[in-house]
DNA sequence: TCGCCTTCCGAGAGCGCTCTCACGCCGGTC
DNA sequence: GACCGGCGTGAGAGCGCTCTCGGAAGGCGA
């Protein structure tokens, strides 16, 4: 824990290439109506000194941070018992660094995390955040719009639609298509020629899971409420509700799970059971959480999101919205862009 | 994207409360010298007015960020394709809150990030790092002793051995006992009465997987070079050994795979084979990936490690070395901490 | 050649905070 | 009753930067 010898400053710099602090200052943002020799002059004495903008400093007047918060609550780091998080890190990442922005992470839990949160982000530390929460009833989004930041979410908030409230603020919001992909599977084992097939739900409490229902609904409007059983987007939840369609709709012959989890659930019980897939259930689930989907027994035809691609673009939407010079985001509304989703095909359907 | 109304500054909070900058400023950082009366005005009046300390101007004059990097390595994102990542970011997450500092997330991938992240952290716009980079060869963490940041790795780093050098910076880190554990793996195969057991490892040229290899060398000394075969942390390299190892190992009775999805691995080349577990061959984990353990057939005893721990003691560590009142660590020592790990039984073994 | 406009650079104020220092006031001592 | 010590408070400097503004220098038309 050596103390570092005093960093270089503005001042330190002008002094060397013998010009002012403003030149320097004026070279470092940019360079612009700055002659070149004094530019090139500047810039070896920047080299020479190793020299590193005092961000605490710059903030202080041009009262923006280059910073962006990322928060994420409890339970999703539950559900991201899978690359979701970490991909969508990760696309996040990237788009801030391309734009020089520093990522702050919030993660919370419980109600005493959210003032804090809250309190955060009204304390005008970021400049803006990046908010994941799927619950319907999550008192997060309500807190953080009302610290006045500009924000995206991902995942459609529960509350986005139809709500169009005169606050000012248009919820902004990257997801990708749920209603689509599971409209997408649903066709696909119609198209195989499956005539009882099931949907086991996820939470329905989430967007998410309530989409993918509509999109099965959209294909499947007359289908037997039997067929349609509530899951948790766990493997458990898979199993459950597989055993429940077994017993009360034996003749079931395809399922479309919410999710991969539910689905290696569901086919641990067709096996168990004796029923072979895809040959007498076909299953397909949601995600391509390559961990499960190439796991199981056979392996997993599935919806893929891009996920990485989900957080770029949240990235991406919310730096348009600081008004960067940022490239346009290329389909998306005032409030926000849904990105498609791929029926990936393996031996399970 | 509204303009919030400018904050209210220390000035405004003195002026409502009719004293001196100075006397605010001494509430707000815990009131020690104020006769009560004034410390009770005083706070009135930041109530009244919302007031949050501005942290750039803060950190002008104190040097200070209460901000820590969390630096992680493109490979680990990957091969965090389980709740690894999540889990032990959550750990930190939980102890820096509790001692009022940020989180700085600092993603890399290839050899221009390495630059953009030297240059954050000698910077000075944090006050420690907590780094996780597990191959050998990785140039990280050279450039970050460089930048002379207070830092704690994340899991052993490759040089850290006799490699005390007198640049100072003892290395410190957090990690949990992979030699130990892969001890206590093997010894319960021997105590199962298994004579053939068998190794596949990780890639070796990361520390975990390495000193997983010394445990199970540590129990097994005389160990037939065969039985030890290469892997790769992925359930397709757990395939792969396998196979080898009953083509030319056909007598093997039990295997103790580097990690879960190795296993994972190895379990489904042996059912393709006829091989009943744990009757033929018995077969034991490492990580306790519950996706994985839970879910495979049958389910993998393994050997676990407190993941989320780790996070909170790097951070603890951390927070200790930049001298804060922080609570001591019991059991850490100048260089680190190795948490102890724990067998959990299963099926498998 | 002169004046005017443009371009480039420097001086200086000030962002919101912390912290040192000096001063005022109190009680206690001789 | 004069003096001293200590505690509580306020004044003010200054952290490192940006940005406005004014002035100097140079180019061009008349």
């Amino acid at each position: 824990m050596t103390e570092t010898a005093p960093r270089p400053t503005l001042e330190a710099v002008a002094a060397r290439a013998g010009v002012s602090r403003a030149t320097v200052s004026r070279v470092v943002n940019g360079g612009d109506g700055v002659r070149d020799p004094l530019v090139e002059r500047v810039r070896r004495a920047v080299d020479e000194l190793g020299y590193v903008p005092n961000q605490a400093a710059r903030s202080l007047v041009t009262k923006r941070h280059d910073a962006v918060a990322v928060v994420v609550a409890e339970p999703e780091t539950r559900v991201f018992a899978d690359p979701f998080f970490a991909l969508q890190l990760r696309g996040i990442s990237k788009e801030l660094t391309a734009h020089d922005n520093q990522l702050v992470l919030l993660l919370t839990e419980g109600r005493d995390d959210h003032a804090r949160v809250g309190r955060y982000l009204a304390g005008g530390h970021v400049d803006g955040a990046l908010v994941f929460s799927l619950h319907l009833d999550d008192p997060l989004p309500g807190l953080i719009r009302r610290a006045g930041v500009p924000t995206v979410f991902g995942g459609r908030p529960g509350w986005s639609d139809g709500d169009g409230d005169s606050d000012g603020g248009d919820v902004v919001y990257v997801d990708s298509d749920n209603r689509g992909g599971a409209r997408d599977a649903v066709r696909h084992l119609v198209g195989l020629g499956r005539t009882r097939v099931a949907h086991i739900t996820g939470p329905l409490d989430q967007t998410s899971a309530a989409d993918r229902l509509d999109g099965f609904r959209d294909v499947m409007p007359d289908a037997d409420p039997r067929l349609v059983v509530p899951g948790d987007f766990t493997p458990a939840g898979g199993e459950r509700a597989m055993r429940g369609l077994l017993d009360h709709c034996p003749d079931v012959d395809a399922v479309f799970a919410a999710n991969d989890l539910t689905a290696a659930g569901a086919l641990r019980v067709l096996r168990e059971h004796g029923r072979r897939v895809p040959e007498d259930v076909a299953v397909i689930g949601f995600d391509d959480m390559l961990a499960v989907t190439e796991q199981t027994d056979p392996p997993l035809t599935t919806v893929r999101q891009d996920i990485e691609e989900m957080g770029r673009l949240m990235a991406r939407l919310l730096l348009r919205g600081l008004d960067r010079r940022t490239a346009e985001v290329p389909g998306a509304t005032r409030s926000g862009v849904v990105l498609p989703t791929t029926l990936v095909r393996r031996a399970s359907a």
